[in-house]
RNA sequence: GGGUGAUUAGCUCAGUUGGCUAGAGCAUCUCGUUUACACCGAGAGGGUCGGGGGUUCGAGUCCCUCAUCACCCACCA
């Protein structure tokens, strides 16, 4: 089959994905040490972008290298209802219609936006086949699954009975416009610039009054108390006594509490327990009530008075302190800069609202992930990430897991309408209202947070706890995720997979930096800088886009997405395709397999010594999963060793099945970085008759001949100084003259063709240029007068030379090194020494031949 | 305020536990249509590794310090 001169990947990729498919490529052989990647779900409520390339490039070469060398590979896919973040998505969707999910009830808008996201489902499933993904599709997993649900509700229960969940009024973050309370994790922090109000609070009992400092003045009417440090002095006759609230004459008392700065604003701070978590800790301490007055809509509700019901909280702010104004309350303003919590998504400042909520107690999770962390247990990439992990375990406060929103799995607890304290688990959450008894009972609205559910993703994608798939391969291998869910995510899946399976989830954890934009911005869909992999798989190819964009890339380091690299990797993808092109050529149809496939010539060893090498290191990365690092070594042993010098040389002397091996080889190696095209050379090899690539085996050990290879190396250190020499004086068609060395007269051909000489001919004595890069004694014909030219380039590399003697002689001079540097070491340098001896030989000779100038 | 990472060629970045004359791609310059490939081949130029100090026989690599940048965490009213 003869293939066209150029590889066009949008000819073949989707005929390919498809033969995988076809021949269950990708589903776990049932051989081997199991190796298990659980995809991280992206969103199924839009498109994948390039981050998600990046992702599933790093998995997919991870998956289809240990497929390769004969591991039980599994690499699992699914999507993420992603709970608020579809729904926001849904209601923006909801806006353009002129709609809010206020039109409608729960259940329908959960229905409308599960339509909305099945719609979605296919074109996501379709994307990630043009990525080249080898998953295994029909283990997909979807968030809301039956067994996801199930594995949730199963681990609320536990906690249940265990004691690890409890029902509390907490002060929770709270987004106004969404109406829904949030985790700590998912608030924004953004400085403002705001004031610093001056309140004076009169004391009770008429002996003056206390000023305080605040930032939110229409909170006073939540205000249960003011409070001092103990030590300072200005206050100290006050703890104790009470101030009268303005505005509304409540009394509160005056607290001591070493929370308060003494130094900022006046050491005196209005307590409002309902509306500030600082606040909320001094309440408990001093066992303060707690006035709401803020609605969750954002507006003052009916504990304030009637002048300021119902307006917004900024409306108030400035009513209040206009009003405080008129009275004389308002002592001054100062202008003040401060941090505000925002909704991340829509950029509400966030009300600390005090809300019925179920928790989860951390302490004894976190602990425990603390334990394995520090036992190393899971090994991290980088190794950093597991100490930030640990660290941020460590300050970790109870996890708030309802969300008061439509979409995302109800939470399974029912509520006794006649005792609100009386709380039941049942799993019949399609009821609202359930009667046990004489009891009845009311369906707790809320949802689980989304990384409730999803931290029982690599256990409960399996089929915890009984499935075959749960005992093969849980716990997993690599986790590969991105660093911005190190926190929600990856210690989360750590600390409920040892809370409930009793083990750890992955051995693994692989955290990637993120796409950033050309120009090295982040990307966002509103500054329109985002890149959509599909055009550029349609114009490079499905193989150029992931080895170009984990092309140069470490892990947990964020970089901007580079066409170069791209491009570089399309012209790999095109020089793979021209390699096979060739030697299918040489090796015609009628070859029937690799048969005697002995190395003959120099060239032949020395092929064999290198492809073995580039073997065992792109080996030794990928198990330490160095992506970047392994490409590089793969794209220069095919471009610059087996291209440039070996395709090269076996012109003069071609072995078919050498050749045939080799390519075949190398087809597997790079399989993992560019699928496609490998597959798709590997479906024309005449040899292979109906195989595939993707279920193929690596390569096993070449065997050559050392002193063979060196022998090449020798050629190619005479050919690059004779070509060196010729570009350097413009010299054509010379003839290299050598006495007595038989790798010469045995390559004669070779090196004539590949330095462009005239003849290679052994001489009893040479003239000319003598070469200085080979102890072997040889030189090219040029006459005196042209030679002449080329006596700057030596004097260059003769002073270069003396350098290089001066700084080993030094080195070896030194006591100190040659008794404390390891013994290979000082050997490198003596044979270094030498080698640099003999050559300034030959150039100080050579030079002076052409006379002082 | 606390933490992490970064700073290496014109650009984007490698450089695995300290050990050859610090590398790659792109860009630049000079050649070249040699029947796998111009998405190509041959050759070349280009870096006192952010500044300063230290440890070591030896530092781009380890330590201290300063500068600049990025991100994360906490959030004092």
């Amino acid at each position: 089959m003869k293939l066209p001169k150029i590889y066009e990947p949008g000819l073949y990729e989707n005929d390919i994905y498809a033969l995988w498919e076809r021949a269950e490529a990708f589903k776990p052989s049932g051989k081997g040490d199991p190796y298990t990647i659980v995809m991280p779900p992206p969103n199924a409520n839009g498109n994948l972008h390039i981050g998600h390339e990046l992702t599933a490039a790093l998995e997919d070469i991870a998956a289809r290298y240990h497929r390769l060398k004969g591991d039980n590979t599994l690499l699992l896919p699914g999507a993420d209802h992603a709970g608020f973040e579809t729904q926001s998505v849904y209601e923006k969707h909801l806006a353009k219609e002129g709609k809010s999910r206020f039109d409608f009830s729960r259940e329908e808008l959960y229905r409308q936006i599960w339509d909305f996201v099945a719609l979605n489902r296919d074109n996501f499933e379709m994307q990630m086949r043009r990525m080249g993904v080898s998953c295994d599709w029909s283990r997909f997993t979807f968030t809301l699954d039956d067994k996801i649900v199930k594995t949730a509700y199963h681990t609320f229960k536990k906690m249940w009975d265990e004691g690890r969940i409890y029902r509390g009024e907490r002060l929770v973050n709270f987004c106004t416009f969404h109406g829904t309370a949030f985790a700590d994790i998912e608030v924004v922090y953004k400085e403002e610039k705001s004031k610093l109000w001056y309140l004076k609070y009169p004391l009770t009992d008429g002996s003056g009054e206390i000023i305080v400092a605040t930032t939110r003045p229409e909170t006073m009417f939540g205000d249960t108390a003011v409070a001092v440090h103990p030590n300072d002095q200005t206050y100290a006759k006050y703890i104790g006594k009470t101030v009268k609230l303005p505005l509304t004459k409540r009394e509160i008392p005056v607290i001591a509490d070493d929370f308060v700065d003494p130094q900022f604003g006046t050491g005196a701070v209005k307590i409002t327990p309902a509306h500030d978590q600082n606040d909320y800790d001094a309440g408990q301490r001093h066992d303060l009530p707690k006035i709401t007055v803020i609605h969750t809509d954002g507006t003052l509700n009916d504990e304030v008075p009637e002048a300021y019901r119902g307006m917004p909280v900024l409306e108030a702010r400035e009513r209040v302190a206009k009003d405080l104004k008129e009275q004389g309350i308002l002592e001054k303003t100062e202008d003040y800069a401060h941090n505000v919590g925002h909704c991340y998504k829509c950029n509400t400042v966030i009300q600390p609202l005090l809300r019925e909520q179920w928790f989860v107690d951390m302490q004894p999770l976190a602990r425990d992930a603390i334990k394995v962390l520090k036992a190393d247990k899971i090994k991290f990439y980088p190794d950093a990430k597991k100490d930030q992990l640990v660290t941020y375990l460590e300050g970790l406060r109870d996890w708030n897991i309802s969300r008061q929103i439509a979409w995302g799995i109800p939470i399974p607890a029912f509520q006794n309408v006649d005792d609100p304290d009386d709380w039941i688990y049942d799993e019949r959450v399609g009821e609202e209202l359930i009667t046990i008894g004489d009891k009845t009972y009311h369906r707790d609205p809320d949802v689980f947070d989304t990384w409730f559910s999803s931290s029982s993703w690599p256990y409960a994608t399996l089929g915890y706890p009984d499935s075959d798939d749960f005992k093969t391969f849980y716990p997993t291998g690599l986790m590969e995720t991105g660093g911005e869910i190190l926190y929600p995510w990856v210690s989360r899946m750590v600390m409920l997979g040892l809370y409930v399976t009793g083990d750890i989830p992955f051995k693994e954890v692989y955290i990637h930096g993120y796409v950033m934009a050309e120009d090295g911005s982040k990307m966002s869909k509103s500054v329109g800088n985002v890149v959509d992999p599909l055009p550029v798989i349609e114009q490079y190819g499905s193989d150029a886009l992931r080895m170009g964009i984990i092309s140069g890339r470490s892990p947990a380091v964020n970089r901007g997405y580079d066409t170069r690299k791209v491009e570089e990797a399309r012209n790999f993808a095109n020089k793979l395709w021209n390699v096979a092109r060739f030697i299918e050529d040489i090796v015609g149809d009628e070859f029937s397999g690799k048969g005697s496939c002995k190395p003959q010539t120099a060239a032949d060893h020395w092929m064999l010594r290198e492809l073995q090498r580039t073997d065992e290191l792109i080996s030794s990365h990928l198990d330490e999963y160095r992506f970047s690092e392994a490409y590089d070594v793969l794209y220069h042993f095919v471009w610059d060793d087996f291209a440039d010098w070996y395709i090269e040389a076996s012109k003069s002397a071609p072995n078919k099945a050498l050749l045939a091996y080799a390519l075949e080889n190398i087809l597997k190696l790079a399989h993992p970085f560019a699928p496609f095209v490998t597959e798709t050379i590997w479906q024309t090899l005449a040899w292979e008759g109906n195989s595939i690539l993707a279920k193929a085996s690596w390569p096993e050990k070449s065997r050559y001949d050392d002193g063979e290879a060196d022998i090449f190396n020798e050629i190619k250190a005479i050919v690059m100084e004779t070509r060196f020499i010729t570009t350097a004086l413009r010299v054509q068609g010379a003839t290299l003259y050598y006495t007595n060395v038989s790798f010469l007269t045995d390559n004669a051909e070779l090196i004539t063709r590949l330095a462009r000489l005239n003849a290679v001919t052994e001489v009893t004595d040479g003239t000319g240029l003598y070469l200085t890069s080979t102890k072997y004694r040889s030189w090219l014909d040029i006459d005196a007068d042209t030679a002449r030219g080329y006596q700057k380039q030596l004097g260059e590399k003769r002073d270069a030379q003396e350098q290089v003697i001066k700084r080993l002689e030094g080195r070896l001079a030194n006591k100190s090194y040659v008794d404390n540097a390891p013994k290979k070491v000082v050997d490198e340098t003596k044979q270094q020494l030498e080698d640099a001896k003999g050559q300034l030989e030959a150039l100080t000779k050579e030079y002076e031949r052409f006379g002082t100038e």
